[in-house]
RNA sequence: GAAGUGGACUGGACGGCCGCCGGCGUGCAAGCGCGGGAGGAAAGUCCGGGCUCCGCAGGACACGAUGGUGGCUAACGGCCACCGGCCGCGAGGCCAGGGAAAGUGCAACAGAAAGCAAACCGCCGCGCGGCCUCGGCCGCGCGGUAAGGGUGAAACGGUGCGGUAAGAGCGCACCAGCGGGCCGGGCGACCGGCUCGGCUAGGUAAACCCCAUCGGGAGCAAGACCAAACAGGAAGCACGACCGCCCGCAGGUUCUUCGGAACCGACGGGCGGUCGGCGGAUCGGUCCGAUCCGCUACCGACUUCCGGGUAGGUUGCUGGAGCCGGCGAGCAAUCGCCGGCCUAGAGAAAUGGUCGUCGCCGGUCGCGGGUAACCACGGCCGGGACAGAACCCGGCUUACAGGUCCACUUCGAGC
RNA sequence: GCGGGUGUAGCUCAAUGGUAGAGCAGUAGCCUUCCAAGCUUCAUACGAGGGUUCGAUUCCCUUCACCCGCU
């Protein structure tokens, strides 16, 4: 197995608070951008938030199981965020929603964060840099 | 040894690397170093307290909860010990206040009758009628009878003797059960004994209710402090000088046909200009400077202040009915004394990921032992329960792979 | 985290402690050339476990699931 922290460049891989959606205010200001996008392990919201970091919040439900359960998902998805944050877009505000009641194996959640990601970052830069074809009243 | 009963405990271990949360130290900072970081149920939120805010003179009513007795406790619906009932051969387990001889209510179906007692069948007596082998039998009516039948979850004591037309606590003896009195034991629930009474009083209060005791409400998202933005309130604030024209007007001068007309005009207002000042923008590398715009009032903007307090931040926030050990009191729950220890504090919410070694369980393969069940060793694969702190405690309830220990019971075998 | 509420047929709802019903849906039949409507018939349930009671969907306790509110 190839692990994910074989790059000689950056030897650390922390998780700074910075790198976290820590408030209600970001959250609400992601989910009203409502430009989310998903696979068969995740959803995904996204929102470009000028900044120089990418941020990451995590919306687990009780739907998906107990407190145990939930928090399985969370720390799974932290490590999946802390070991992939070197290939991701930056300057994006993402929320991950788990899909199934099963936290996948880390190798699954990463490949799928970054693949998400990466095409949420495309998405917003084509909507950025190509006026909208039919301008909506802001 | 087998089967069981009750209770206590444990909940993989060690290490490397990369991370997370908060603490201390250091550093201007980035960071670095040191040590800490889930549970017995952290769960459910079923009870009880602490703490905080609000409310409150006292009493009564209402409502809710609890309910054997004595104790423990901050308190409890909890715990301990004992009393009573039921279950179990037993170790033990389960249940529970009193009142249905205060009141109100309820009991489907079945059954004659379901709470006042009551007569469907049956039994007995009397009367009438019929039959007759004159013993009696059948039918109808009146009356007696709760011993027998059958129904039901439940039917007004049981056995025996006497008694009677047949029967009946109608009488008697014993038993069961009820009530009163006395004596003894126990703090008490209650237990034991003696005696008297009358033979009878049914069930259900986790139906209403009566009795006793307890209970103000909300909850750390409680509450406290700081405090953007927006809105509200108050105060401040810059325009000044001069000139020209126009308007209004107090007043004045001259003329007059006495109706008025002409001119001047302090003061106020409007428009325009010049100069100075203030503010802003542009040019310019910067100051100076140049150009342009605005500067009258209300309003607005700006500045300052005020109260309330949103977002946000800080606090509450972990040292407490605390944990460990020893001694003592007590059957025990528990309490006292002494010594030691500090042991998670997040906030879209940390306690994780990965690798290695060992241990445990299951499967499988090989080899060895054994008649066999099986056991030992080695290899490979897989698994590792229930479950995650959110202000803090005391309980209860529920979930839980595997494992350990203690006490006791019954049965079997041996000594 | 705290507070409150609800579980009855496939769905929506009833039912003083005594056989659990209604409407829609479903099955079968009648009617019709066929369908629809109508009529008749049938099947299906008290979330789970204990307790009180002669008897529990109903009363009590525990438990599970779901819903709502506070932020």
């Amino acid at each position: 197995m190839t692990t994910p922290r074989s790059n000689p460049e950056e030897v650390r891989q922390k998780l700074p608070k910075e790198a976290r959606l820590r408030h209600p205010a970001d959250f609400d200001r992601v989910y009203r951008h409502r430009r989310s996008i998903s696979d068969q392990v995740l959803i995904l919201y996204a929102r470009p938030n000028e900044l120089p970091q990418t941020r990451l919040g995590l919306s687990v439900s009780r739907k998906v199981g107990n407190a145990v359960h939930r928090n399985r998902w969370k720390r799974r998805l932290r490590e999946a965020y802390r070991l992939t944050r070197h290939e991701l877009p930056s300057g994006l505000d993402l929320i991950a929603i788990p899909r199934g009641p099963e936290p996948p194996e880390l190798e699954v959640l990463c490949a799928s964060l970054v693949r998400l990601t990466r095409r949420a970052d495309k998405r917003a830069r084509e909507i950025r840099t190509t006026p909208p074809q039919h301008p909506h009243k802001p």
